[in-house]
RNA sequence: GGAGGAUUAGCUCAGUUGGGAGAGCACUUGCCUUACAAGCAAGGGGUCACUGGUUCGAGCCCAGUAUUCUCCA
């Protein structure tokens, strides 16, 4: 026989179970017998550490896999990494610095060398994490962004968008990141208020006629300046156009020019124009043929153009250059303001708008596209919004990066000629271009390059579109829209069919987990206390989607709680099945007991309910039906009047319960599955029955035979009995154990059959001294009464009444049935209801209001005799 | 400035097409009942932010207000 531990202990239950199933291939896809359902895991970055946010995602992944899995789907989880072309190269350039040396003095080749070494061994760390959550990944068919199958696929986009004229090469304005040395798009900088200041300046005029002041908030660009500029109607200004005005503290001299870019009306109505460091500025300077030099180096130190500041870095330039001109007179006034300022999504370093050649797609064609031509469905829908407006508005997207690790740029220069294709061109004195492609333009191919595309493979046609993406509002712009008009433009198709999307995790506190103020948790540390089936029966139960999930440690527990109780029941099924087998398991719909038919009633409109809502994503209420199906239903009640034919000697009603206890057992576990695999897997192994694993075991069904309202109605009539001698029990001090009278009053016959029929469970749970059921009965003053449906309740407890305790009880009670009569009066005594709701509304609001004005009359009958 | 959320029990949150307000935790009372005391049984606790509208009927639909969060500019 086997048996459970006394309690759950989930590392013995995790231990040897995905080795397990990795063994018996359980997570391979390719059956092609089965309809295919295909996710594709949002690749993490291959340097990173998985957080909370990624073991959330990933669950909600797993959980839809297994239950699709279960269902009889060819079903495939793809695993992979993405390369994460900054971060991993900070990390390998920071190795380098402890060894002494850097990318620069290695070189280019074998700078790449260490950063695959530094991949191959972190990627072992991600598996490791993906193992500790549990999820269902198909090894056989994990991608990496530079595998060679997804490089092919990156050079195939890039050339045909190119070809069709959609990316190009040009000077403009990007984000520079000064400590990665890179471009940086657009979604890429990160708008933070910060303390700041207009510092206003005089730029004294060349013919000592005066000077005109311009505020700034960035005035160590100012030795970048080719202008200063007026609007045209600006009349304050009229004599000063066409004059030449000095950079403060320099020789240096600019025209004063007109543009109706200007605003008038804000600051001093004057501005300074920076091309090369500003992005309108640059449309200034395109229009008026300014001169554009920059002012600064890469790294953000400043250059010669900046003087004595030379080799100074930015923010100090500021700083020493501001003390300089206020001694000089030049700087007139230092207005402190709060003002958004770009971050690198990154490095988190403040991001210099920068003059930079860069490659670059053109977005409108693509967003056009996309906008119109989208089938995916998001869930929830409002998020279709933010994708719709996004692809709206976007600009020009930034795709070079000047990094080493990551896909090269398929161009070749030879003098003023650009070439762009798969391999280098003929001829001699072709140099490729040394800049490698944003990550995300590789991410963005993702759900069709990880399938063999651009080939036509067996992959490809049979699991693209993919069925589900599941990822994170956060990451809505960065990714899913790329991957939208990318799917589009490149497969004519959406790249999935659903998107389902979460929100992110927060502290107890309500504040985003992040790095800097320490307050993550690490799953593996959640996953060590409480196990991991805890950890994403949590994750999994306790937001809405497309909500927040805020984590604390009391909803964790309460998970524990459950499957802790689900290890008990199983314990209990285990320990009196004996050697029962899943060949022993019969159930014939004849035989059963009331309880039984109640519980295989309650099971099936509990799968009905849990298919309902898996289908919606609504995890959580899935969820909700099985916990209150398998606690309050199975646990708090057929467990408990199992007991009574288990005990007994009726061979033919033991074998029934076992029937019907380990086949709604089997139910649970199965049900429960794709929430806590481990745990179900072990409870699985050990109950009877039929598959080698559960995962491969199939879905429960809901199956119409057990489907029985009569049952469920006619135990709910047990129920009510049993919770309101309990209630009187609790209100008047008599311990459960002290044997009791009961009577009942009841002239309907069905209810007297039902009674009598159930008399052994009435027994169990309401321990009668007798047990007394009458059309008619009399009693004395020292009774409880109370009125159910269709029944009366007396219990003559004696001098345990307080006869006017009971007067108050049963004043009380009439109080609250004279709100429901009044109340239900109200509505059938207006026409509009009886004439417009729905017949079935109706007749319950009448049956009820015929229930309440009978128990009305019970009680208040009985409360005359008291008062009399 | 634009957009989208949120506002329901002491706390954290559910509430699916409109038809008598739910869960977990916390709290009160009584129980070591041989599956489980991290449990069992019973119980208390809500003007569903506010104002109007639609409807026979609104936590849910519509309009506005307040507070608050997020994203975009």
């Amino acid at each position: 026989m086997k048996e459970l531990e006394k309690k759950y202990n989930h590392k013995e239950v995790e231990i040897g179970k995905y080795d397990f199933w990795l063994k018996g291939d359980y997570f391979k896809s390719g059956d092609l017998s089965k309809e295919p359902f295909s996710i594709v895991i949002p690749p993490p970055n291959v340097t990173g550490k998985l957080h909370l946010g990624h073991a959330w995602d990933n669950t909600i992944q797993d959980l839809i896999i297994r239950r699709k899995r279960m269902q009889g789907f060819d079903a495939l989880y793809l695993p992979g990494m993405d390369h994460a072309g900054i971060a991993t190269q900070a990390k390998v350039d920071a190795k380098l610095r402890e060894e002494g040396t850097s990318r620069y003095e290695i070189g280019r080749e074998a700078f790449l060398k260490k950063a695959w070494d530094w991949k191959d061994e972190y990627a072992g760390h991600i598996r490791e994490q993906w193992e500790a959550l549990g999820i269902s990944v198909d090894y056989s068919k994990e991608r990496f962004t530079l595998d060679e199958g997804l490089n092919k696929a990156v050079t195939e986009v890039f050339i045909k968008l190119y070809n069709k004229g959609l990316i190009y090469r040009g000077k403009r304005i990007i984000n520079w990141d000064i400590q990665a040395k890179t471009a940086l798009s657009n979604i890429e900088v990160e708008h933070k208020e910060l303390e700041g200041a207009f510092y206003y300046f005089k730029y004294m005029l060349e013919d000592g006629s005066g000077y005109l002041e311009i505020a700034t908030t960035r005035p160590e660009t100012m030795y970048a300046d080719t202008a200063l500029m007026v609007h045209p109607e600006d009349e304050r200004f009229r004599d000063y156009v066409g004059k030449n005005a000095y950079i403060p503290g320099t020789d240096r001299l600019i025209p004063i020019i007109q543009d109706s870019y200007v605003d008038m009306e804000f600051g001093t109505g004057c501005v300074k124009v920076t091309p090369a460091h500003d992005p309108n500025d640059f449309e200034v300077g395109k229009r008026h043929n300014l001169e554009m030099p920059l002012c600064m180096e890469e790294d953000g130190t400043m250059n010669s153009l900046a003087h004595k500041y030379d080799g100074m870095d930015r923010f100090e330039c500021r700083t020493a250059c501001v003390i300089d001109l206020k001694e000089a007179g030049l700087c007139t006034k230092i207005e402190k303001i709060i003002h958004n300022v770009g971050h690198s999504e990154r490095t988190g370093v403040i991001v210099e708008p920068r003059l930079s050649k860069q490659w670059f797609v053109e977005m409108a064609p693509l967003s056009k596209e996309a906008t119109e031509n989208s089938e995916v469905e998001f869930i929830p829908s409002r998020f279709e919004k933010t994708f719709l407006r996004w692809m709206d508005g976007t600009y020009d997207w930034c795709i070079s990066r000047q990094l080493w690790w990551g896909h090269r740029i398929p161009a070749w220069y030879r003098n003023d000629e650009v070439y762009v294709g798969k391999e280098a061109p003929e001829g001699k004195g072709w140099k490729q271009d040394e800049d490698v492609l944003d990550t995300w333009f590789s991410s963005a191919l993702w759900p069709f390059s990880t399938l063999g595309w651009p080939d036509n493979t067996e992959d490809f046609l049979r699991y693209y579109p993919n069925s589900v993406m599941v990822t994170g509002y956060d990451i809505i712009f960065f990714w899913v829209a790329r991957m939208i008009f990318q799917g589009l433009e490149f497969t004519d198709k959406s790249p999935f069919k659903q998107c389902l999307i979460h929100g992110l995790i927060r502290a107890k506190d309500g504040r985003k987990m992040s790095k800097s103020l320490g307050n993550g948790v690490d799953p593996l540390e959640i996953k060590e206390k409480y196990g991991i089936d805890t950890l994403r029966y949590f994750l999994t139960t306790n937001s809405a989607p497309g909500a927040d999930l805020r984590f604390e440690i009391e909803k964790v527990e309460s998970s524990w709680n459950f499957i802790n109780k689900l290890w008990n029941i199983s314990r209990f099924t285990l320990m009196n099945l004996g050697d029962f087998t899943i060949e022993d398991v019969e159930i014939d719909t004849e035989e059963l007991t009331l309880a039984d038919k109640w519980i295989l009633a309650k099971l099936h409109k509990t799968i009905s309910e849990m298919d309902y809502n898996y289908e919606k994503f609504e995890f959580g209420e899935a969820a909700r039906s099985i916990h209150n199906f398998a606690w309050d239903d199975f646990a708090s009640w057929y467990v408990e009047i199992a007991k009574l034919p288990l005990n007994g000697d009726d061979e033919a009603a033991i074998r029934c319960t076992k029937s019907v206890l380990s086949y709604v057992l089997l139910d649970i576990v199965k049900l429960l599955h794709p929430f806590m695999p481990f745990v179900t897997e072990e409870i699985y192994q050990k109950i009877p029955h039929l598959e080698e694993s559960i995962v491969i075991t199939s879905w429960p069904e809901a199956i119409p035979e057990f489907d029985n309202s009569k049952a469920i109605k006619d135990f709910e009539v047990i129920q009510e009995l049993i919770k309101s001698v309990r209630n009187i029990r609790a209100e008047y001090n008599v311990a459960p154990s002290k044997k009791i009278d009961v009577l009942i009053k009841t002239s309907n016959k069905e209810i007297t059959k039902l009674l009598n029929e159930n008399m052994d469970i009435l027994t169990k749970f309401v321990n009668p001294e007798s047990f007394t059921i009458s059309e008619e009965i009399t009693i004395d003053t020292e009774v409880i009464s109370v009125a159910l449906i269709e029944l009366e309740l007396y219990l003559p407890l004696g001098s345990l009444v307080d006869i006017n305790q009971e007067i108050a009880r049963l004043e009380n009670e009439l109080k609250k049935l004279k709100g429901e009569i009044a109340r239900g009066e109200g509505m059938l005594n207006n026409p509009n209801f009886v004439n417009r709701a729905p017949e079935s509304k109706v007749n319950a609001e009448k049956e009820k209001l015929g229930n309440y004005k009978e128990q009305f009359k019970t009680l208040s009958n009985r409360l005359k005799e008291l008062t009399k």
